[in-house]
DNA sequence: GCATGATATATCAGGGTGATAGATTGTCAA
DNA sequence: TTGACAATCTATCACCCTGATATATCATGC
C-alpha cells in the first residue's frame, strides 16, 4: 500500500493549493517543487480524470481570456476531506536516486583521477543549481519583507492570472521559500561533500 | 534515452565491483547504497538474464558450501568495456521524491500546528537514520585506520565469504565510507532545515 | 522434530516514466 | 500582413520500474 497512488494524492493536494489545469500543475512542480518532487503529463491527465470520476475534483471551463480553452480542476469538499486524512498519515522516507554518486562509488576500481573527474562534474552542476535557488530565495524573501508581489514572484508561485488576497500570497510565498530552503541546504551539503572528497582523494 | 536502462548499468557496475548473485546485489544495495540508490528483485533478475543474453556477464554456479545453489554472475570483458564507457558519460542530476516535504508544502493551508507536526516527524526519522549511518561510518573508519576487517565490516561490504586481498578491502571500505559521508551530510542538512523551520513557524 | 528465520530465485499487475504528437494562440519582426 | 516561432494546453504510448508475494532450501535453536 506504501506507494500506491502517491502521485494521486500529490495532484489532489496541488488542487487544494489552488484550482488549476494539468498544464499548471506540471509547471508548478517544475518551477517550484522540482528539488523534491516531480510529475509528468503521462500521470497528471489520467489522474485528473480519475479524481473527477471519483468525485474528488470537478472540471471547470477555465478563463478563456483570449487563450484556448483551459480545463481547470477544482477540488471538492470530499476531495479536501480525503486529502486532509492523507496529510495526517505518516509519510515514507525520502527516495533518492543519485546517478552521480553511483558512478562515483563504482569508479573505485579505477585510478583516483576517474573518481575525481566525477566529483568535479557533480560540483559544477550543483554550483549552478545553488545560484539559481539562491536567486529565487532572494526574490521571495524580498516579497515577504516588503509585502509587494511583482511579476517575477507570481511566476515562482505559478500564479500570474488568478487574484489572491495579500494574506494568501504571503502564506504561499512563505511555504515556497521554506521548502526552497530545504533544497538550498541539500545542495550546500552536496558541495561540502565534494570539497571533502576531493581533499581525501588528492592528499 | 535519459533513464533507459539506468538500472541496467547500475547492476552491471555492481558486478564489476565483485561477482555476485541477484540476492547479493539486493543486499548490497539495501545495506550500503540505500541512501542514494535502490534496486528490487523484479528488476534485478530480468536484468541479469538480459546481461547474460547480451554477453555482458556470465552465469556461474556459486559456492554451494552447504547452502542451496547460488547463481553467481561475473562481468565479461565486453561488459566491463561497456560499463567503463557509461562511467565516462556525464550523469543526470539527482532525483528526489520527498513525500514528507510535499506534505509540509501542502500543509500551508492549515494552521502552523499541522506543519510543525510534519516537521517534527521528519526530524525524528532523520535522527534515527543519522545515528545508524554514524555507527557504520565509525566501524568503517576504524577498519581503514587499523587495517583489520572484522565480521561487522565485511557485512557492510556484503562480503562475508569471498576472499579479497588487503588492498582491495581497504579500497572498498574507503569508497563505501566516502559515499556514506554523502548520506550523513545530507541527513545533517535535513535536520538543520527542521531546526530552522521550527524556529520560523513558532516565533 | 519442528518452528523460525535467513538464503535464494522468480513472477506479476499496475504505477510511473519520458518522449512526443497535435491543436491553438500570442508575439515580433520583415 | 504574413509568416515564423515560441508558448499554451491536452492527450497518449511503450516501456521501465515498483512493491508484494510465492516458492523452495537450508541453518539454527529449542
Amino acid at each position: 500500500m506504501s506507494n500506491i497512488k502517491k502521485s494521486h494524492f500529490a495532484i489532489l493536494g496541488l488542487l487544494s493549493w489552488q484550482p488549476q489545469s494539468g498544464y499548471d500543475i506540471k509547471k508548478l512542480v517544475e518551477v517550484g517543487l522540482s528539488h523534491f518532487w516531480n510529475e509528468n503529463y503521462g500521470n497528471i491527465y489520467p489522474t485528473l480524470d480519475g479524481l473527477v470520476r471519483d468525485g474528488l475534483a470537478v472540471k471547470e471551463a477555465g478563463n478563456t481570456s483570449g487563450r484556448r480553452t483551459r480545463n481547470v480542476y477544482r477540488i471538492t469538499q470530499q476531495g479536501q476531506q480525503l486529502f486532509d486524512d492523507w496529510l495526517a498519515q505518516p509519510a515514507d522516507l525520502p527516495i533518492v536516486r543519485n546517478e552521480l554518486l553511483l558512478k562515483f562509488f563504482l569508479s573505485g576500481r579505477l585510478p583516483n583521477k576517474a573518481s575525481l573527474r566525477i566529483v568535479q562534474n557533480y560540483q559544477v552542476h550543483q554550483q549552478v543549481i545553488l545560484e539559481d535557488y539562491r536567486r529565487s530565495a532572494a526574490i521571495l524573501g524580498r516579497a515577504i519583507e516588503t509585502g509587494t508581489y511583482p511579476q517575477e514572484v507570481m511566476m515562482l508561485l505559478n500564479n500570474d492570472t488568478r487574484p489572491l488576497n495579500t494574506k494568501q500570497k504571503a502564506r504561499q510565498c512563505k511555504f515556497v521559500l521554506l521548502t526552497l530552503r530545504h533544497g538550498i541546504m541539500a545542495v550546500e551539503a552536496r558541495l561540502a561533500w565534494c570539497q571533502e572528497v576531493m581533499q581525501v582523494l588528492t592528499e
